[in-house]
DNA sequence: GTCTATAAAGAGATAGAC
DNA sequence: GTCTATCTCTTTATAGAC
């Protein structure tokens, strides 16, 4: 398997830039609406007035932690993709890339899958557009392994695509690091069984 | 497939009955703690101060959906699995059951599934408790079938639950009546990929 | 079983000093 | 870039009449 490059970004260590770690542990911790700004702001060290010398407002902070959740999900995927020039190895890479990246920033991710519907009208459509382009990403990702033979036909580019997704994003309701399987070893298991099934050999 | 009854209940039309159905609407479209007690209300066509004569908080409202929902689900796999002697199809059995049950009532599910955390104390106690019990029902089922060699003993009982409840779950998320896949056909594909996998035969 | 009226608390956000 | 102080609005829930 490809070890591509995790995206683990800057250290983050700008009041600005805790502000994206910090809001997104507490925005899957207790959710975006039950978090109010006071928490945010203590956990930052700050006056509850501070923070809107950072950020416009609640939901602009939620906007911000899911267009940067995407970007980083996008870029895991299209770097291992580069990386991988056997696209028959293309869905193995998927799985990997996704489950490193999700697992590695966990509580971005979790706020981007879980909470992003709490956005409204602007900040909503910009999220969506832009989760809708990882997902199409996805599907492309899919049906190039389908040409090569890599992957069944019988089941369109679509559903395949529909069940790696499910298989993939419930993981980030449930896992936690203290659990007793590393990112690696998760997507070890899950890309075995979305290839070769459940059935014995 | 054994078509086995769908569990869907009473028409519940008493004032107290409608209020699980239109809260678990509401919870499911704007989240639990979006979602007001005037909102409630309205979609009842009663006084906002009606509503305590049903229930004593909104939390407890909650709670009472989630409960229902795990009983239902509960009631639709053990009547399934009952209906169905052949073990080696219990699998094909338990997908089509949880996937009925979850797309029959969806906002009960749904709220169960993304909303259950908002619950604290007693009220989550208990709810988490009814859950784990019906995973362990899971995992019972997927070691009844691995030991009649029906599902493969290379990977643990435990993985192989974990595996099929990301597959069904993550549907919950984004399924609709008005997509393209009634829940049949759409069980029918999880199922497919669950035991035979993405390869080409 | 539903209503009117209201209490009591907590929310997001802003003004303006430093 | 952070503070004190405060405004304004909304929230859940209750009291008590009918």
């Amino acid at each position: 398997m490809g070890r591509s490059a995790t995206v683990a970004e800057e250290p983050l260590d700008g009041t600005s830039s805790r502000l994206l770690t910090e809001g997104a542990s507490l925005f899957r911790e207790r959710g975006f609406n039950a978090t109010t700004t006071r928490e945010i702001s203590a956990r930052l060290g700050i006056n509850k007035a501070s923070l809107y010398y950072h950020v416009p407002s609640k939901e602009a902070l939620l906007h911000d932690i899911c267009v940067e959740s995407l970007r980083r999900t996008k870029l895991a995927l299209t770097d291992a993709l580069a990386a991988q020039p056997d696209k028959s190895q293309w869905i193995t890479t998927l799985i990997h890339a996704h489950t490193r990246s999700m697992l590695t920033d966990l509580e971005m991710h979790a706020t981007m899958l879980f909470e992003m519907r709490c956005l409204t009208g602007d900040y909503y459509a910009a999220v969506k557009a832009s989760r809708d382009e990882y997902e199409a990403l996805v599907l492309k990702t899919v049906a190039a392994a389908q040409e090569v033979g890599a992957l069944r036909t019988d089941l369109t580019a679509k559903q395949l695509t529909m069940c790696v997704l499910n298989l993939l994003n419930w993981t980030l309701s449930w896992w936690s690091p203290d659990g007793d399987l590393t990112p690696d070893q998760l997507a070890d298991v899950l890309a075995n069984m979305y290839l070769n099934g459940g059935l014995p050999r």
